[in-house]
DNA sequence: CCTTATTGAGATCACTGCTCTCTGTTGTGA
DNA sequence: TCACAACAGAGAGCAGTGATCTCAATAAGG
């Protein structure tokens, strides 16, 4: 009487291995990438198959969209590192520790992967435009930063200017700052907001330059 | 008895078309780098100056050489613009006042150059390899900023640990510290030099996330 | 079992960086 | 003044690229 094995529509075997294929060549993309630079040979992925170039165009419609695809894994898997970094503290009210292990998970993230770092945070392609689903996943990062702001204002620990190391906030980029607030942290006040957005920014430039950076100098 | 016009050897009016010719390619190669992203190609530049593409190459060994050429001149300019806007401050004693204008000098270069400082501090080209004249340009901007901290050190403004808004060095990061410091700025205490290097992070992190920044979200 | 969708191969196009050869011009020394 | 050498550019060509199209083989589902 067992009608069906799985609740899934049809695992469908053909789709099953389609899904391989499509990881085995992201990861031989990813590891040109890392071995070779942001130049990606789609030409050259194919040839690590065994297969001829014009069979890719059958997973990938482009050579932009397997770009896209590693730059959406690469998001989702440092968001991963960030967000489970933030909940391996136990104690939720640590919101220094909390905030370094988010920090080093990001560093730690950045070294291991070098190349997708770069693919992050480098120079954007020259005709490329971030579609949605990347900005979504790219925001889970300062997301979780926010959070740790958030959660330290609702319960009383931040309480607002001099809560934290951070001078007045310029005139200047008061209005770009309450826009970004309203996206990621609603209710936030604007100098808390500084202060973390000054950390975050602090620890890009530290990752960017860091021994295996994408930045010179 | 006007023995010689010019002290110079002999500006051989080859030699000065010659020049002019290299300044035109390059100056086109950096309209086509601000129109279309990170991939130059020669044979357009050749097109737009109405050459044909092998004939750049008796300019230019090869892309490597004319983005060498590009990086170079950007670097320069941008020392040269940081360099003045420090020298601008008449009070040398104002050293806040001279940082702030070195500051802003590069922001101000960044927003107006933002293909150029994406080529100069963006992900790094593949196969690329930074000759020695590349890292001394590049390195003009950072002295300058670390000469405001020495001339302000020397002078007693900034007697180490407490002048500056700094915690306490990561021991971590210590060997890189004091290894950088003898090269850019030899008797500066360490806690100096790492409040310098903080402020230059923070800067590089607002350019590169600020409008036209090389780095997205 | 047969129809249909999917997959990969192969050819082809326009483009790229780069090399080579060949011609015309231009500067220079005898 | 004249010949020679250096130089600049054109053109063909090579190997490589992204992308498209067609065609045969294979596998899935009715």
């Amino acid at each position: 009487m067992c009608a069906i094995i799985s609740v899934m529509p049809a695992p469908s075997i053909r789709a099953r291995i389609r899904a391989e294929m499509i990881d085995e060549i992201k990861a031989v993309a990813r590891r040109h990438l890392a071995a070779e630079g942001a130049n990606l040979s789609l030409r050259a992925v194919a040839r690590d198959m065994g297969m001829v170039s014009s069979a890719l165009y059958r997973y990938f419609a482009s050579r932009d969209d397997l770009l896209t695809a590693l730059i959406l894994d690469g998001y989702n898997a440092l968001g991963d590192a960030v967000e489970s970094a933030d909940a391996a503290v136990a104690d939720r009210g640590q919101l220094r520790a909390r905030w370094l292990s988010a920090a080093r998970a990001v560093r730690g993230w950045a070294l291991a992967n070098p190349a997708e770092y770069a693919l992050l945070y480098g120079s954007p392609v020259p005709g490329y435009a971030a579609p949605q689903d990347t900005i979504v996943a790219a925001a889970r990062t300062p997301v979780v930063l926010a959070r740790i702001l958030t959660d330290g204002y609702s319960s009383g620990v931040l309480t607002g200017p001099g809560s934290l190391p951070s001078g007045p906030v310029p005139e200047a980029v008061r209005a770009d700052l309450t826009r970004t607030r309203d996206g990621i942290a609603p209710g936030l006040p604007e100098e808390l907001l500084h202060a973390g957005l000054t950390c975050w920014l602090q620890l890009f430039g530290v990752v960017s330059f860091g021994p295996g950076g994408s930045a010179r100098l």
